[in-house]
DNA sequence: CAGATTTTTATGTATGCACATAAAATCATT
DNA sequence: AATGATTTTATGTGCATACATAAAAATCTG
């Protein structure tokens, strides 16, 4: 075998990606250690760690210490979704961004939304209902609550023209959050402000964000029908 | 200042999240180089690249040579999604797992679906419809189309005991793919099979896979109403 | 032989150094 | 002032080395 000089460490991962790709190295197989790829690909220890590590991040190899470093049997995929501000979502499509303040209030939750974010049961917390729009067509609607013990000055934001995605974006620092992605029937209510049929299939997003042990910010995003979400493997 | 000391990249790492999160550094601003750093935390270069690196990629830092290093201004949350083989998925909840093939056939498929894949308008391919259940009650539907031309050995695989999404992963190697998640409304058959109502929203997969420039396979699964994946900031 | 202990080994990471590279900033030239 | 060449600078990366750490394997011990 002559020596092909792998001098960095992305053709070291195009190599090991190949011969993983090939079968050479099938999926469960233990792969031969650091050093030993090393000397093989002429370059130092250190450069083959940085590809094989790369390749454990994205999910394709599985490694342990002293045990080595085998092909993942099950290369769980691992969807990387851009969930970005809905703004540049419909900005990036080339379509022209709307948005509308259907409610804002200030008002005791339902249980379920206190006990999910963990504020006293007779609390009151800021809500907002707003619909974004795409070239002036419904686009998704967005229910939020808003922790207003912990985000300071939401109080004095009317939300007319911002929508609370963006405003907390930049005025909310948060340490942690959950998201969820499912799918649920369209109320008659939901129907009539996103301009579909009711029933009609609509994707969700649920989003809970924390600052520390306080809850932030609870949301519910409804996407029109049609609507996907997209990514890369 | 005292110095605390940050003898590793990810206690450099909690510390610029910390600024980060308290707005320290708020975002869109420009924060310390490399080396500044370094000497600040008393540590190499190395240590605070390393460090800097793995929150860039993690979308809370933009990093430009020369333009140096700022916090992200709208930090693009990287949902990262475990897609792994629905049977693990349901074990994973200690449900008991089920499979049931429904059809398995050699046709034509769709234009759609040919063009889709990039294959002869008249080529056959290999159909196959499973359901997968959880506690004896179905969980997913998975309709297939596989490019027998590309993987070896499917013609010769009756796909009873093991679902396409396993067979595939094990047999056949792939390079790239999308994948999209979306909502549907169920079809009368859907619902039957699933054994919801119908019209009830069925959360969606559909996937793409690559062998190079030839289609593996394209898949779509449909959820049972109510299925939720979720994952956390 | 079971269970505890030690050894071995592959990965994980810190460091200093060197050089590569992109891009901003500056300077030179017309 | 516009254009183009040059310098400066922050990040990107490679390498040799050293040591840390987890866990498998071997060894010891009752």
């Amino acid at each position: 075998m002559n020596k092909p000089a792998f001098r960095n460490w992305q053709s070291v991962q195009e190599e090991v990606l190949r011969r993983i790709h090939s079968r050479q190295w099938p999926p469960g197989e233990l792969i031969p250690n650091e050093a030993d790829l090393a000397a093989e690909f002429g370059c130092a220890r250190t450069t083959v760690n940085r590809a094989l590590r790369a390749l454990a991040d994205a999910g394709l190899l599985d490694r342990r210490r002293k045990a080595g470093t085998r092909v993942a049997a099950q290369p769980v995929a691992k969807a990387t979704l851009d969930i970005s501000v809905i703004r540049n979502e419909v900005e990036a499509r080339g379509q022209k961004y709307g948005y509308h303040l259907i409610d804002r209030r200030e008002t005791v939750p339902p249980v379920a939304t206190s006990a999910a974010m963990n504020t006293p049961i007779d609390a009151p917390l800021l809500y907002l209902k707003a619909l974004h729009l795409a070239n002036d067509r419904p686009y998704a609607l967005e229910s939020r609550w808003i922790n207003g013990a912990v985000v300071a000055g939401v109080r004095d934001e009317s939300f007319e023209t911002i929508s609370g995605n963006e405003w907390l974006l930049r005025h909310a620092p948060y340490t942690h959050g959950d998201i969820a992605f499912s799918a649920t029937n369209a109320t008659e209510d939901e129907a009539a402000i996103l301009d579909c049929a009711p029933g009609g299939a609509l994707f969700v997003i649920d989003r809970l964000t924390w600052d520390g042990d306080k809850a932030v910010t609870k949301v519910r995003i409804l996407f029109v029908p049609g609507y996907q979400i997209r990514t890369a493997l």
